[in-house]
RNA sequence: GGGUCGAUGCCCGAGUGGUUAAUGGGGGCGGACUGUAAAUCCGCUGGCUACGCCUACGCUGGUUCAAAUCCAGCUCGGCCCA
């Protein structure tokens, strides 16, 4: 498939719409809006501050965002600050808990913190940052009413997870009928060209095109990225699932979850995740493996950090030896008693969910220090010198370095 | 508002008075193997600085030597009727 848009644009694209290949109309073909605008468009995307974590799958959309700031025209970025409470039920089986808004307040802090590295913050007239309370939260009843009116019962029963919940009998909240609504009504207020989101978000996009229209604006279009399945391959990438991997995670981590995606997807990450030419990737699925760790690894931290990061994970994990150890999340021991048993110390770091489950993977032999196997869970450590620096490890991918002060 | 059915551990789902953190499956974690993958096999899958102690089957009380299992009230849902 083609959208005759520029290759960076192009890139991933999962659904255009409308597209009409043919059309020199610029509400019928994007080619055609860029061609034709003397202004920069406004590229909207939305984000609601639920958590506090942004994964590699929300970044494919904010990358997007970027190649669009590349080609001159202005990111809208939109912190669903308002959206937030509610809730999308784009995809959930059930209703979201409230946040309060000292909760989302701080999210939005983190995710600006963690989607800065991918976004154009500097160059001015290229970000735009809003928050839907802007216009959300003055909306009165019968501004509200307006909006209900352009929609049927029936057409909302449409979108997938509400008829599957429907038929599931699992319970829909009147409320989260509005959601569609709202995020349509941020593309009005913001005036958006162009709306970019996960293939999931192709029904509250229209919605979107439909409210500019009543508002009288011309209607958007709506940029459709896959939806980035996580590291298990099957599901999509998220936190609930634990299947992710954190923008805001340390190199080590990144790198060892990434150079193990499997093979099925591996292909998905390159195009989406890197800007990497796909005819060239190595042959050997091995290699390919470590070369995305490694190129994803460099985005975020520099390259040099990546050759650092892969020389460590090899020497450690594979050799069982500890090489360059500075990337190594560090856990001190000052705050704790000693003498202490390796099975609270794998718990206080959080290596370990609780300390009954810390002794569990002890006897399950899953629990080394500095390579070498300990098998009893009352091995007892008398005091923090008598550690201090070692690598404190769980199965293959959990790694801390111990440190006394 | 009325009727009816239901609420069990991360999820699904057994259990319907009595040794037991509670069958089974999924998922997850760990081990072996391997390409640190997949497939396969095996183990684990409430908490506690722990040879013992503490919480658990929607909530609160009650019956009983004994309850997830019986009773009452409450809360929340599904479905049907209005």
């Amino acid at each position: 498939m083609t959208y005759s848009l520029p290759p960076a644009l192009e890139r991933g694209v999962s659904d255009l719409f409308p597209h009409l290949p043919e059309s020199d109309d610029p509400s019928e073909s994007l080619s055609a809006r860029l061609r034709q605008s003397t202004k920069p468009l406004r590229i909207k995307f939305g984000i609601d501050p639920t958590g506090s974590e942004v994964h590699l799958g929300h970044s494919i959309p904010i990358r997007k965002l970027r190649a669009f700031q590349d080609q001159g025209h202005t990111a809208v970025l939109i912190f669903g600050d308002f959206t937030a409470r509610i809730g999308d039920p784009t995809g959930k089986s059930e209703v979201r808990r409230q946040l309060s808004e000292a909760e989302i307040e701080n999210n939005v802090q983190t995710y600006i913190d963690q989607i800065r590295p991918i976004l154009d913050f500097d160059t001015p007239g290229r970000l735009e940052i809003r928050y839907n309370s802007e216009w959300l939260a003055n909306l009165n009843l019968s501004d509200t009413l307006q909006l209900l009116t352009t929609m049927t019962v029936g057409q909302m029963l449409a979108k997938e997870g509400f008829s599957e919940r429907h038929d599931r009998g699992v319970p829909i909240y009147l409320h989260e009928f509005l959601y569609p609504l709202m995020q349509g009504y941020d593309s009005v207020a913001v005036q958006a060209d162009v709306e970019i989101g996960g293939t999931d978000q192709k029904f509250n996009i229209a919605v979107g095109r439909d409210l500019q229209r009543v508002f009288g604006q011309s209607p958007q279009f709506g940029l459709l990225m896959p939806i980035l399945p996580g590291t298990d391959g099957v599901q999509k990438m998220s936190k609930s699932l634990n299947n992710y991997v954190g923008l805001a995670e340390n190199p080590v981590s990144v790198y060892s979850k990434l150079e193990k995606v499997p093979d099925t997807v591996i292909s998905q990450y390159f195009e989406l995740l890197t800007d990497l030419p796909l005819e060239n990737l190595p042959e050997n699925p091995r290699d390919r493996q470590k070369q995305l760790a490694l190129e994803i690894v460099k985005q975020m931290h520099g390259a040099d950090v990546a050759q650092t990061t892969q020389d460590s994970v090899i020497a450690m994990v594979r050799e069982g030896k500890t090489a360059d150890t500075s990337l190594v999340p560090e856990f001190s021991l000052k705050e704790l008693t000693f003498p202490v048993k390796i099975a609270y110390v794998l718990s206080a770091s959080g290596i370990c969910a609780s300390s009954s489950d810390a002794r569990r993977q002890i006897q399950g032999g899953a629990v080394r220090l500095d390579g070498q196997k300990i098998a009893d869970p009352d091995w007892t450590i008398a005091s923090a010198t008598e550690v201090e620096g070692r690598i404190l490890q769980v199965g293959k991918k959990r790694f801390i370095r111990l440190s006394a002060d």
